[in-house]
RNA sequence: GGACGAUUAGCUCAGUUGGUAGAGCAUUCGCUUGACGUGCGAAGGGUCAGCGGUUCGAGUCCGUUAUCGUCCACCA
């Protein structure tokens, strides 16, 4: 015995030892080879406030899947990892920090708070990654790279001034959605809506010119305030007359108009609708098309403006730098300083003593809230900087359809082609200092603003000195939209992104096809040509056991560290990888851990029974012409698994090859091929165990490789132990399907055998035949020479004493199992009934029989011969005349039992 | 209101060119079998949600209904 293994497979003792091998031996790393085919990967970068969770888990196991395998299929492989700065997150995590000190952000200045943001992102930033190496991840992490580092700020800055230039960013007064919480505007997608219980409140507006009370209905009464017009539809029959007229807004005793346009539907409500173009999406339209004021009546942090908001304002406009649509701001007066919520209060009870208040009517409805606090949203209109998407979604929507770029599973394209139809103006200013700054500057002397990639320190319009640059930053998602070509040295044309872009597969959740996918590809479309991957793999969610979202509110999360911890990476991954389909989501146990932590104990034996009986000297490989019949059968299924295993990958069917794997490891490999190898290795016959210990430690670690990207550092740390070649499994060659291997009849045979030895067994247990009580085996066959190999099989497997093989036995009182080859004696009449023998090969028969006719009844079918595909036909018969064998040898049993 | 997904063994899920269904766990029976009890051998258990259609043949394709779920949508 050369080496030994421990008898259970510890992953503590090996999985940070072989990372470590790994890592020192720069397989990870990506040197580019212009004789090679590339296999790009970047990764989907984790926040750097993040802890590794589930979906982490599972999107680097897939991602580190298929890098091993192309890296293995000898792919000049690129795995890019990095993080995101993830600027609101980030934020608010130090803002929350600086709180415990008491201090504010105001209180310490941009400059002092980003030194903080920085010092916060070396101690925590690299945390995410140190988990993601646990997991085994083998990305080139000497190309790691970060959103906020100098070369993707680079991008960002060019990318901006392009996009500028060709007038597809703009600056200007555009409703947003305004998180008063986080202080920050914030785009369409990230908003949530969330069912909430509300009122319709239903208001009686007075008309000046007849003194009538129009009657309409708000959800959010506190905003009336702000309200510039009624609107009516000019079609409404109820209303004809009072086209031209206004009402008098309650509480403030002001006169505006009614309007008529579109938005008010007729069949809605009484078919009149307040319009609040300041706090209200579609109010803000129906203002621009009626050319309605604006008038602002909450501040940014979701209180009634007062007499200093007003001011501001005022002064704004007066100074004649106030751009398009810039809104007024009302003095709320008695109402100023209170939140929203309060206002909603103060409003309604003053509307109620006015008698202004028709009814109040409880309903239920959406309400956007921010993705991150979960508070309300407030519509406000407010300066900001928006991408204007109709041009740059054209060329991404044709890429897809064309299917430059393919999504797994398909279904997930149209997914995709409807965000980016309906995709509105993207706002990707955010009022945070954490981030890409605005590449913008403001003249104080002539008011007029440049953008420039560089710092500009003197206004080119003027010469002034006195310049300001716009205090925003960019979205999160700005910078990570070009996050596959950034981060190969775009905009440089360097040598990584010639040679690595673009990028071949995107492995990432269904949940930011919106935020993230759709926007890379076209940002890559506008700004380098291409689509920046040619796949698109979309993964499911992981799910607890109950099948709920895991989430820190539900305090349901499985931490995956946790889970390394107690049953290994190789573990966790594989049950990640299995019973996993694209697309959808799973639901994650211990159950499926325990399972999987079987599988690699299960496998470790194997390799143990493996190194137990080779000897120092050994290995050589096997002789060709020495290999015994079980031989070419486990290498003629390794070789089809090979191909099977492959085939799937390159389908992107992880979870169908790894099943395969496991079915092939566990019930070909190790309930067969290695219970029949304990007969050679027991005999004494050196030739015959030479060539079983060769097929054994080829069929192993071929195997081992076949299983690598599922399971690296167990199949590593076996393989070697093994005989090997080369330094690391993770960069030997690929297993491939070939001709050497193919041993159809050999197949056929073993199949013969183990047929036979499934049907004693069978009928052993069901008889309670204890395995110690050897029997002995007399099989009638028309297989003389296939069953004469079999008979130490069957010794080894199926409990038999000793075996006669002939064409037919005359045997008294014994029980009779019967397949398709053969029928099979076992003398134990003393444990036989009869009677009951004779039932159980009657329903036999007549199960036997009702098959039989199911096929015959196709096989005479005209339609089934016309129309059915030769191979299937073929098989038919073939199944029809084994079941005819079948039924003969039954019936010539039941005979002799009388 | 639209789109999509799910519905298969008690539970969790596979099933990818349409040929009458599989795994893991659970259950039952048996096993000190010299790799492994995180194991070995065996068994039971399914009109593949309902209905209709295409087809020689449908879990698989089409239509429809039901239940559950997800995403999207400006409905006062």
């Amino acid at each position: 015995m050369s080496k030994e293994l421990e008898k259970q497979y510890n992953p503590k003792n090996v999985e940070d030892r072989i990372y470590k091998t790994w890592l020192d031996g720069k397989y990870f790393h990506a040197e580019r080879d212009e004789s090679k085919q590339t296999y790009t990967i970047v990764i989907p970068p984790p926040n750097i406030t993040g802890q590794l969770h589930m979906g982490h888990a599972l999107d680097n196991t897939l991602q580190d899947i298929l890098i091993r395998f192309r890296r293995m299929q000898g792919f000049d492989t690129l795995w890019l990892p990095g993080t995101d700065h993830a600027s609101i997150a980030t934020e608010a995590k130090i803002v929350e920090a600086m709180k415990k000190e008491g201090l504010t952000k105001e209180d310490l200045g941009r400059e002092k708070f980003l030194e903080r943001a920085w010092d916060w992102k070396k101690q925590y930033g690299g945390r995410i990654v140190e988990q993601l190496k646990k997991l085994g991840s083998s990305c080139d992490w000497d190309r790691e790279r970060f959103t906020l580092d100098e070369g993707c700020n680079k991008a960002v800055n060019e990318v901006f001034v392009r996009l500028y230039e060709k007038d597809l960013i703009y600056r200007g007064n555009r409703m947003v959605n305004w998180c008063p919480f986080c202080n920050t505007s914030i785009s369409d997608a990230e908003v949530e809506y969330e069912e909430k219980d509300g009122n319709f409140w239903h208001l009686l507006y007075t008309v000046k010119e007849t003194g009538e009370k129009l009657e309409l209905a708000t959800t959010r009464p506190e905003t009336m305030l702000g309200d510039t017009a009624v609107a009516i539809n000019a079609e409404d029959e109820r209303y004809k007359h009072l086209h031209g007229c206004h009402v008098i807004l309650p509480l403030l005793n002001k006169e505006i108009p009614i309007v008529c346009d579109e938005h008010a539907d007729m069949t809605k409500g009484t078919g009149v609708v307040k319009i609040t173009p300041a706090h209200d999406p579609n109010d803000f339209e129906v203002g621009q098309r009626n050319n309605l004021p604006i008038v602002r009546t909450f501040t940014y942090d979701g209180r009634l403006t007062g007499a200093e908001d007003k001011r501001i304002a005022d002064e704004l406009i007066a100074s004649g730098r106030a751009t398009e649509n810039e809104p007024e701001v009302l003095d709320c007066g008695k109402y100023a300083g209170m939140t929203t919520k309060e206002a909603r209060k103060a409003i309604l009870a003053d509307l109620e003593a006015g008698g202004y208040l028709k009814e109040v009517e409880p309903r239920k409805h959406e309400v956007g809230t921010c993705y991150r606090c979960h508070n309300t949203i407030e519509p406000m209109v407010s300066k900001q900087w928006f991408v204007r998407m109709v041009p740059l979604a054209k060329p991404a929507i044709e890429a897809v359809e064309k299917g430059e770029t393919k999504f797994i599973p398909e279904r997930f394209t149209k997914n995709y082609l409807n965000w980016m139809n309906g995709t509105r103006d993207w706002c990707i200013s955010r009022q945070l200092w954490w981030g890409h700054r605005i590449p913008a500057w403001y003249c104080e002397e002539c008011g007029k603003m440049t953008v420039s990639k560089t710092n500009v320190d003197t206004c080119p319009h003027c010469g002034s000195k006195n310049l300001n640059q716009d205090p925003d930053t960019l979205d999160t998602w700005f910078s990570s939209a070009l996050w596959p070509f950034s981060t190969l040295g775009w905009p440089e044309e360097t040598a990584d992104l010639k040679h690595y872009y673009p990028t071949n597969t995107l492995v990432t959740g269904y949940d930011i096809i919106g935020f993230w996918v759709s926007r890379m590809i076209f940002s890559a479309l506008e700004y380098t040509g291409q689509v920046p991957f040619d796949t698109v793999l979309i993964h499911g969610l992981v799910r607890d056991a109950q099948g709920r979202k895991m989430s820190k509110s539900l305090g349901n999360g499985i931490d995956p560290l946790e889970i390394i911890d107690q049953y290994g990476a190789d573990a966790l991954r594989f049950t990640l990888a299995t019973g996993n389909s694209p697309g959808n989501d799973m639901r994650f146990s211990d159950e499926k851990v325990e399972a999987s932590r079987n599988f690699a104990n299960k496998l470790w034996n194997a390799a143990r029974f493996v190194l137990m009986n080779l000897d120092e000297n050994e290995p050589a490989p096997y002789v060709p012409e020495n290999l015994a019949i079980e031989d070419k059968w486990i290498l003629s299924q390794f070789n089809t698994l090979a191909k099977e295993v492959t085939a799937s990958l390159d389908k992107f069917e992880l979870g169908l090859a790894v099943q395969k794997l496991y079915d092939f490891i566990w019930d070909v490999l190790c309930d067969w091929y290695i219970e029949l190898c304990k007969i050679r290795l027991n005999s004494e016959d050196a030739e015959k165990k030479a060539t079983c210990k060769g097929v054994l430690v080829y069929v192993m670690s071929n195997t081992l490789k076949l299983l690598h990207p599922f399971m690296p550092f167990i199949t590593e740390e076996i393989w070697q132990t093994l005989p090997h070649a080369g330094e690391s499994i993770m960069i030997s060659e690929w297993p491939k399907f070939t001709d050497e291997l193919v041993f159809t009849d050999d197949e056929t045979e073993m199949e013969r055998i183990m047929t036979a030895i499934k049907a004693v067994r069978n009928r052993r247990a069901e008889m309670n035949v204890a395995p110690s009580k050897k029997a002995e085996v007399y099989v009638a066959t028309s297989y003389k020479d296939t069953f004469e190999i079999g008979k130490e099989f069957f010794k080894r497997l199926a409990s038999a004493s000793d075996v006669q093989v002939a064409d037919s036995f005359d045997i008294e009182g014994s029980v009779s199992i019967v397949t398709a080859d053969a029928t099979i004696y076992l003398p134990l009449a003393q444990l036989v009934d009869f009677e009951a023998e004779k039932k159980r090969l009657n329903k036999e028969l007549a199960e036997a029989e009702k098959k039989l006719g199911f096929i015959e009844n196709k096989l005479n079918n005209p339609g089934f011969l016309a129309k059915a595909p030769e191979a299937v036909i073929a098989q038919q018969k073939e199944d029809g005349a084994k079941l005819q064998e079948k039924i003969a040898l039954l019936k010539s049993s039941i005979e002799k039992l009388g």
